[in-house]
DNA sequence: CTTATTGGGTGATATTTATCACAATGACGG
DNA sequence: CCGTCATTGTGATAAATATCACCCAATAAG
């Protein structure tokens, strides 16, 4: 399991009986880069609050294409996961590890039942709808004013915030969560790099932009 | 002012305190169809929850244009506004009174000041941010994933849903809403109509599809 | 009744994005 | 060093959407 101070540290601001109760009612969880962790329509039987490692938020169609919306990093937790256990309802979004990650697993039971008994666990609540809320807007920003070049830019940015100026991703992975087909990414790369935008290599590029 | 009673059928399962709070520190307010009720950027005064009408709520372009993300009804509040004295921020969506509409305006003083005293404000507060997120992923799945003839069938299914199966909405004011122009949507319908999906008039058309 | 205004229809054309087909090139296991 | 596979480049073409330029019809206003 986890320490108590590591928790305090990934987690601040929660009371001391809530970090003793999720020591006692959480597991600890591995999952390689590339797993899924929640899949749509799959019923939620325990919410997710990541500790290592960062998690990727996709919205699925229904002909198997993925969205991309937005990231889950240590100290952040899975919105819908956390409040699911008001309906037993099923997922509405894909989470997958983007990196190798630790994840406390907490059965739903008791969401309803820390709401109660912790008002820092209900803060908690609230504020993790309200940044995703918040980041979801800005998807929706971008998908309903910008064009493909642009959504690129946004996405990269968005890349490069989380895992520094080198993108180590290919082109058909950038084309999947932007739903798009890789030619458009290659040829909108090239763009990019004829601007001087980034510098391009074999499987990774550099974001150079100013 | 609102009486108790209406309050309580319009806003049902809060404490006894919360109605006697809102009585004493809430306005009641009035607005005319098509108000802005919130501006993208504008400094957040007072949280919204609708009494009476519906509500429509926006994500704002750059170069003036509008996207429509979903609807509010009574007994239903306006998210981004529930939570933003944490941060004293500005607006990220644009809301439109849609109908004639009365609505309760809270100081944002009161918001951190409920959270502790009422738990069932704080379930008010998940209970929307909850809605709002489903409504907005989708609102996401619609725009990353569908073209414009199932995106148009989406929003008018909506807007039956809101209003009953005679849509009142100029052919113009739905390429508003859906961010794109006004001969799209005109030949869209046309489409439809001839699909035997619509009837049409002149101002208004009826959804008789299914 | 006449005119002005608004809502709607439609062709032509441009732009953006998607799709198909295939070539080239680097990485890696044997 | 060779062959295979994953990755990227690129032209040709199709489909979806945006834009422009008008026209026509219904309604409102005088």
């Amino acid at each position: 399991m986890i320490s108590k101070e590591a928790l305090k540290k990934i987690f601040p601001n929660w009371e001391e009986g809530l970090y003793d109760a999720v020591l006692n009612e959480a597991e600890l969880k591995e999952a390689k880069a590339g797993t899924a962790l929640l899949k749509m329509g799959q019923n939620i039987k325990s919410a997710m609050l990541v500790v290592e490692g960062t998690v990727k938020l996709y919205q699925e169609g229904e002909e198997g294409g993925e969205f991309f919306m937005y990231h889950l990093n240590p100290g952040e937790a899975c919105a819908v996961t956390l409040v699911c256990n008001f309906h037993h309802e099923q997922s509405q979004v894909l989470a997958k590890a983007m990196t190798d990650i630790k994840y406390l697993a907490i059965p739903i039971e008791f969401m309803e039942k820390w709401l109660n008994e912790f008002k820092s666990w209900h803060y908690f609540v609230i504020k993790t709808y309200r940044s995703r809320y918040e980041e979801l807007l800005k998807t929706i920003h971008e998908t309903a004013f910008k064009n493909m070049d642009e959504r690129l830019a946004f996405y990269i940015e968005r890349q490069v915030h989380q895992f520094g100026n080198t993108v180590k991703l290919t082109h058909q992975e950038i084309a999947n969560d932007l739903n798009t087909s890789r030619e458009v990414i290659s040829r909108l790369l090239k763009k990019m790099e004829n601007n001087g935008w980034i510098i391009m290599n074999r499987n990774s590029f550099d974001w150079i932009k100013k």
